[in-house]
DNA sequence: ACTATACCCGACAAATTTAGTCTTAATTAA
DNA sequence: TTAATTAAGACTAAATTTGTCGGGTATAGT
């Protein structure tokens, strides 16, 4: 109910690793899949996830490969959960609600405190403050 | 990734409903099934863990039901939801980690960070404060 | 131009977790 | 004794997550 997932587990894996590369210098999907034991597609996926929300940015051919676009310390958990996994409720009717019980619903409320709590919390963590090296 | 789930739900919402009746007085699983359209069985499962956890107490037999046990108040989210679902960790290897990389994995202070934010979190909020009336 | 390397993308399959059902007790009020 | 209630475990179904596959596009090096 509260667990990270292996994408978002390997995208930060990669990206903290892509960091503590020279600015610039490009990090293939095959070489961070190798070094962390992490599977090769899985983990091409998920970097394009972040490529197309241009938090990376993907150099193609040969000697190619993906590089920080976007500063790391510039991007909210929140926004980096929800670009990999979609929206981020605690509870279904937080985004999408065709629950019929709705307005009698005693624990809505409070939920949705729940809810906000959460969001401010990985709002208040960028990306950085897990990846960087130190 | 973060999504509360249908036992808990389910849990919740009977003991808030329960906590709107008198002290004392008994509410069984049937009338609190039917009246939120909670499949029965599932519910009934997840009062019996409660049960077991003296949240609750049961009384059997015709006109039974359960009460609640202890004081709402005092009992933390975390501890609810670990009755219910089982240990509660952010990532695996922060219970049980067999994982071999656990010495060169960049990320995993980080996310004992976030995961003991999350855990002070629910620990400062009690089951009270999701299930009380007002 | 050819080839090898790398990203791109969607469909599929397998594994895991969550949700829900069924059956058979045990207890007790009436 | 019967009906209503909780207790408990096995089972199935659905949903989600995880992992795989096949075919594409771009490009550096030759």
């Amino acid at each position: 109910m509260l667990k990270i997932t292996r994408k978002v587990e390997y995208a930060l894996i990669a990206l903290s690793q892509m960091q503590m590369k020279e600015d610039e210098s490009l990090t293939s999907v095959k070489e961070i899949s190798q070094q962390n034991d992490i599977p090769y597609e899985l983990l091409a996926k998920t970097m394009q996830l972040l490529a197309r929300a241009e938090i990376v940015e993907a150099v193609k051919g040969p000697h190619g490969g993906y590089r920080l676009k976007k500063d790391p310390t510039e991007i909210k958990m929140t926004t980096f959960f929800e670009i990999i996994e979609g929206p981020m409720g605690f509870m279904d009717c937080y985004f999408d609600s065709n629950c019929d019980q709705i307005h009698s619903c005693s624990i809505r409320t409070p939920i949705q405190r729940i809810n906000d709590s959460i969001r401010d919390m990985f709002n208040n963590i960028s990306l950085n403050d897990i990846t960087r090296s130190v």
